[in-house]
DNA sequence: GTAAAAACTTGATCTAGATCAAGTGTTTTG
DNA sequence: CAAAACACTTGATCTAGATCAAGTTTTTAC
């Protein structure tokens, strides 16, 4: 599964053949199937994950038992908990895979090594946080904007696809609303 | 002015005597009145602004006229619309100023320049912004987990300071509910 | 292949927070 | 320093979306 990773690098930047097999030495494949977890609440997350099949999602647990979803990764996307990772820290969240799926992790210190002696892969990192950034922003202002079906109407056009693999009632969480409200929406938007 | 972003780059990083120079050279001081924009919304945003002295808002107008606080950012914090200045495409953005404020302002090819030629600079650039990330993330959370007054405790404990020098109005639309309803709730909490 | 468990739907009712309205207090500005 | 503009409070009423409940449909697992 390594090849689906390369070929992200390849799209996304330049490198030698030697960093490329520098970056390939420190990559660790990891399996997951359906319902396992990446990352429980409570563990300290010690790595760069990239996921070359599948979907996994990003989850908190409040106080009451509910589930909010943080957020929802497949292939060729990142996952992981950056917080829990900088500050080395007791995660908050739980990841754990919606379908069965396969990842390419890299321990920090491996990474961090990577990001320094190849500045190519450092730039391609930074460009990768930056739209993270503007994405998180844009989730931000939606969800003080948006009406239950705005918000509803603009996951769907900006995840074309998630609709059809990830249940609604993680889609609800995700979107900030009940599985019965995100229901009666869908049942309405189809009318139209 | 200048004393105070060289003193927030001595603690954040470390810099020759070059390059510190080659820093300053770059820098633009621009002062603001209060109510006076730094940006508005429809225009391309081309800089990296540093607050050396006092306090901005970035806001939203949606259809109906309502204003969304996206964010404040006071003296030792960065401002601007990334998404705007990445993509070079209009700001669905405006920013300005809450109080008169300075900022420093860098266009971003010579921003682009300083990363490139600095890397100590570029280190502290990337921590920023992995720092702005997961305060995103930790308040799209909050907005997906936490009930009006809990926003508000939140908000207070994680900004003391903050209340005392913004409008509630501003601080009621930041955390997603009416004046009505923040002024109500400071009320409740000023009794316990 | 079938029973149990999830996932989704639909209806009835409830409620946190919004909206509307009418104050009072506090800046800002000529 | 007055009056206009703005910021905040308080009360009455309304509503989007939550909650509770009881189905039906789909998926999972032996």
């Amino acid at each position: 599964m390594y090849e689906i990773f390369q070929k992200y690098l390849d799209e996304k930047t330049t490198l030698t053949k030697t960093e490329s097999e520098l970056i390939q030495s420190y990559a660790i494949i990891k399996k997951l199937r359906k319902r396992q977890y990446l990352l429980q609440e409570g563990d300290i997350w010690k790595y760069n994950a990239f996921i070359t099949r599948g979907c996994l999602r990003t989850y908190s647990v409040d106080e009451k038992g509910t589930e909010h979803v943080n957020s929802f990764s497949i292939e060729n996307w990142w996952t992981g908990d950056r917080e829990s990772l900088m500050f080395q820290q007791p995660s908050r969240f739980n990841i754990d895979a919606i379908e069965d799926s396969e990842l390419i992790l890299f321990t920090q210190d491996n990474f961090e090594l990577l990001c320094r002696e190849i500045p190519a892969f450092n730039n391609m990192v930074n460009a990768i946080l930056q739209k993270s950034f503007i994405a998180a922003q844009n989730r931000i202002q939606a969800s003080l904007s948006f009406t239950a079906e705005e918000k509803y109407l603009n996951f769907i056009s900006k995840y074309p696809g998630f609709a059809s693999r990830i249940p609604q009632t993680m889609i609800a969480s995700y979107l900030g609303m009940t599985p019965e409200t995100l229901s009666r929406i869908r049942k309405q938007t189809a009318k139209k």
